[in-house]
DNA sequence: TACATTGAGTTCCAAATCGGAACCCTCACC
DNA sequence: GGTGAGGGTTCCGATTTGGAACTCAATGTA
């Protein structure tokens, strides 16, 4: 099976990474919520080639996850914006940088500290059972087999 | 910039996707949480070619984020689990599932439902912030740069 | 003894993708 | 008329994939 096919798969997963699995999508995603919106300005930020770029931000657009908004006319000049659905993505990028800062620290500490403005407070996220309350782990799930992939979704 | 040299960046989140940001790697991954274990089991799972499977897992194993566990002796037979470092990078593939569930649904519903053991509810994580409790939005967060790294983190 | 099977890879080759650099297009400015 | 900015596309050689076959050690089976 080609790479490209796996959004065809039934999980959830497999299909958002048919759109933001590609190597160097995730590092866009994460310039995209420190704010960078311009072709060049990702392309110097992350040293990928102009070509990569192009097509990554492609999928990002044709995924729904950016939007091209003109910010001015003549010549016209369009940025790429995170929609809705992009912002929503938010919590993974959190993740994967607090895994980074608590599993690879760097010897000059983490790059970045994220404030939550509303309380001013450090955020540090952790998963929430939003039932009740509990912080979770991954042992403490149980994983139930939705009938219809019934044995073509969970091992053996 | 070569993709396998983002390892050196300052940046957490371009330091862990040099680990699990390849292809495949992530779903690699998602099958380590659902009790997928073995070499032949991820291969007939994803459908990915032995040699890329074989890569990927180097990697994680070099990564210390999966370990190889000896299930029998004579012939030796290995095991790939998740070590307390991989078990960590739990939140990051729940919410590439919420995410997929909510944004990519399939026709026929969501592939799994994730029951939190110690409560009996359907897990829906939310990003919230440890210090007030509240949930968190991409909008709400304020990024602080570390001085070490002045201009080179943020943009412009 | 001979043969097939299992698990976990490695090797080989053609096809696709990447990295680097150059080029293009539109418009604005000097 | 030349230069520059922004946002790409084109080209080419190098690397990585996908697909299939092969290896190796040990075990089961005839």
């Amino acid at each position: 099976m080609r790479w490209q096919d796996i959004d065809q798969h039934p999980c959830s997963v497999a299909r958002t990474l048919a759109i933001i699995g590609d190597n160097w999508t995730l590092l866009v995603l994460r310039d995209c919520f420190l704010g960078v919106r311009r072709f060049d300005q990702f392309q110097q930020r992350l040293g990928v080639t102009r070509h990569v770029l192009s097509d990554r931000l492609r999928k990002l657009l044709d995924g729904g996850i950016v939007e091209k908004v003109a910010y001015q006319q003549r010549p016209l000049r369009e940025e790429y914006r995170l929609t809705e659905k992009g912002r929503a993505l938010y919590p993974v990028i959190v993740h994967l940088a607090q895994w980074g800062d608590k599993y690879l620290p760097h010897p000059l500490g983490a790059p970045v500290t994220r404030i939550h403005t509303h309380c001013g407070g450090v955020l540090e996220a952790t998963l929430q059972c939003s039932h009740c309350g509990e912080a979770v782990e991954a042992r403490d799930i149980h994983v139930e087999e939705n009938p219809h992939w019934r044995g073509k979704v969970l091992p053996r």
